[in-house]
DNA sequence: GCTTGACTCTATACCAAGTATAGAGTTTAC
DNA sequence: GTAAACTCTATACTTGGTATAGAGTCAAGC
C-alpha cells in the first residue's frame, strides 16, 4: 500500500507519516522499484496504535517507549502504566491552571462593558495596575501573578 | 539600566528580552558607547505589562495588538475585549477536551492493576483493540477516538 | 599594567510535533 | 503523447523561547 492510501486510512497526513519514520516511530518500509514507500497491514495497525497514543496526548518519546515495551510480551508493563499515571496527573494540574486563568480573565473582562475608549478601558487599566504593583514590589517570587 | 538588571527586575531571562525586541514587542533601546542596551523605566513597565499578558496566555501577536491599541488613548478598546473573550472561549474548550481525555485515560488505566506482563496488560490491549476497531471501520470522521 | 571574573554583544542552532514548499521523478488515465 | 495525480528528497517555517560559541567590555585586585 502506498503512502497516500495509508494516509487516507489513518487520517495522518503524508508528511506526518514520513516524519514519524524519521523519528523512528514507524519502521522504514520496503520500497518499490521507483523508490515509492510500500506499506504492509502491520504498518497500518502500528499507525493506528500510534494514533490512539497521540489522542491520549503522549509525546513521541513516550510512544516510542510504549512500542518498545509492547514488542516483548514477556516484559513488565509497569512503565506503560507509569506513563499513563503521569499523564493523568499532568492533565489534572493543567486543568487546575486553566480554571484559575479562566477566573482571572473573566474577572478582568468584567471591568469593561463594551466599546469604550482605551483611556476608559477597565481591562487595560487592570493589566496596567497589576504591572505597576509588581514594579514596586521587589519580591517577585511570592506573588501569584507577578 | 542594563539588560541584566532589567531581567532581574522582570523575571524574564536576558535572551527572552532580546527575543521580544526581535519580535517587535519591545522597542529597541538606546545603546551605550560600547553597544550595550540601555533601558528606561518605561521599558520596565512595558515588560511587566507584557508579563501580565503572557500570564493570561496571550500570544505575542495578540500582545502586539493590545499594545498598539493601548498606544492611542482615543482608540476603541473593542479588539482588546475581543481578544480576552476569545481566550475565555478557547480555555473553556480546552478544559472540556482535557476532562474528556482524563476520563479516557482513567478508564484505560483501570484495566491494568499493577506490574503485569505486556501480554496480560489491559492498557495495551485497550489501545490495540481501539486501533483494530478503527482499522475495520472506514468511516473515520464520525468516530470520537479514531 | 595585567589578569581574572562577570557582564554583554551577535549569530546560530535547538526543542516539539508537525506543516509547507520547491523541484524533480513516476504512474495513471484519456 | 500528454496532462493530472502521485511520490520523492531536502529544506524552511511555525511558537515561545532556551542554549551555545566566540568575541568584546568593564571593574576589581595585585
Amino acid at each position: 500500500m502506498k503512502i497516500g492510501i495509508l494516509a487516507a486510512k489513518t487520517g495522518f497526513s503524508i508528511q506526518t507519516i514520513r516524519f514519524y519514520e524519521r523519528k523512528s516511530l514507524l519502521a522504514a518500509p520496503e520500497r518499490t522499484a521507483s523508490n515509492y514507500r510500500s506499506y504492509s497491514e502491520d504498518a497500518l495497525k502500528q499507525l493506528l496504535f500510534i494514533k490512539q497514543c497521540r489522542a491520549l496526548d503522549m509525546t513521541i518519546e513516550e510512544i516510542k517507549l510504549v512500542l518498545e515495551t509492547r514488542a516483548n510480551p514477556e516484559n513488565s508493563c509497569e512503565n506503560v502504566n507509569t506513563t499513563i499515571d503521569k499523564h493523568v496527573d499532568d492533565i489534572e494540574h493543567r486543568i487546575a491552571e486553566l480554571k484559575l486563568l479562566q477566573e482571572t480573565l473573566i474577572s478582568i473582562r468584567s471591568t469593561c462593558d463594551h466599546d469604550k475608549k482605551v483611556k476608559e478601558c477597565g481591562v487595560l487599566h487592570q493589566l496596567d495596575s497589576i504591572a505597576e504593583a509588581c514594579s514596586s514590589n521587589t519580591d517577585n517570587e511570592s506573588q501569584l501573578i507577578c
